[in-house]
DNA sequence: GTGCGCATGTAATCTGTTACATGATTTG
DNA sequence: CAAATCATGTAACAGATTACATGCGCAC
């Protein structure tokens, strides 16, 4: 899956713009996937180059005027192809985890920080979950709950693990 | 993070050849991080000619000569830049949510194979985690076994929402 | 009068992936 | 005899990130 793909399927459901699109990254898919405007509006172009999708540019008083964007058949047809590919396994990179395997190399104070530092960083990501979905999930599909719950199942495991080892109080740990 | 800096520690704990450095990727890391060949053995190259590691080479008979890389001084500095510069938050991309998301424009057939790919999936990498945990775990450190218990709890969260949804028999899942 | 929301985009760069290319030895 | 293990690498490409660049209106 790549930005194009989620970009297609988004507007297969309505026409939005730019800005659209990053509020749908920076919000709703937030916990399992990640976007910005330097990669929607250059792939924008180049949808639009492919006659994938098409723009129309809505003036507005007060406000700068919006390209919208609607997707063609010809779009409609490469995010089909998209959803019939084979999918490709999650992919999880963890900065936190990667310092943990090399904790020996930093004192215990440093290893509590980033301990502290992580649970601090789930509790704000849970949080954001929570409060995205309690504002979409009056018009949320079945499918969209499941992706919820995986995010709020994922965060729950996590806490629990940091919190774990925190409260062991392994003024040892290493 | 970048595949350097873990790169980088590897070698600090001991000196290893690319082959030994994939290896360590496949496995042990392979819940946190990913990284191949491609990514290796150039970015062993570059760090050579920063004078970050340096190679000595090893005749072996009947096998391949190796490439060992030890980390010099001014890698061991990278290395602690590194570690005191700021935690990333960690990244989850998941295909199969993306999926899940646009799950209306496909069949519940299909939306079921989905989810019984993902339980299959995640069994196996569940499975490889305990493998490979139950062959490290006697030289592990504390902080290391912290590490696999963040992806086991991972896994076993993954499960529990893949499961509830495939016994929930949603014939109608939509 | 400062910052936030709305709104667009480019250019340079980085980083990593994929495909290609080779080849001996050991194990089943 | 086939497959796995050991072992190295390059070239082309894709994809995404970062920094830069602009600008109005409104609320506090």
């Amino acid at each position: 899956m790549k930005g194009r793909d989620v970009i297609l399927g988004l507007l297969l459901d309505m026409p939005r713009t730019g800005y659209d699109i990053n509020e749908m990254f920076q919000t709703v898919f937030s916990h399992f996937f990640s976007g910005g405007y330097g990669m929607i509006y250059p792939t924008l172009k180049k949808l639009e180059i492919e006659g994938k999708v098409r723009k129309e540019i809505v003036t507005q008083e007060g406000k700068p005027n919006k390209h919208v964007f609607y997707i063609t058949q010809e779009g409609e047809m490469e995010f089909q192809n998209y959803l019939r590919s084979e999918v490709q396994t999650d992919v999880f990179q963890s900065d936190f985890l990667v310092r943990l395997y090399f904790g020996r190399h930093v004192s215990e104070d440093e290893l509590k920080g980033w301990l502290k530092e992580e649970k601090q960083r789930i509790a704000v990501l849970a949080d954001r979950l929570d409060q995205t979905n309690a504002k979409w999930k009056n018009n949320m599909s079945d499918t969209q709950k499941i992706a919820y719950a995986f995010g709020a199942e994922m965060y729950k495991a996590q806490m629990k693990v940091v919190e774990r080892y925190l409260k062991e109080d392994n003024t040892h740990v290493k």
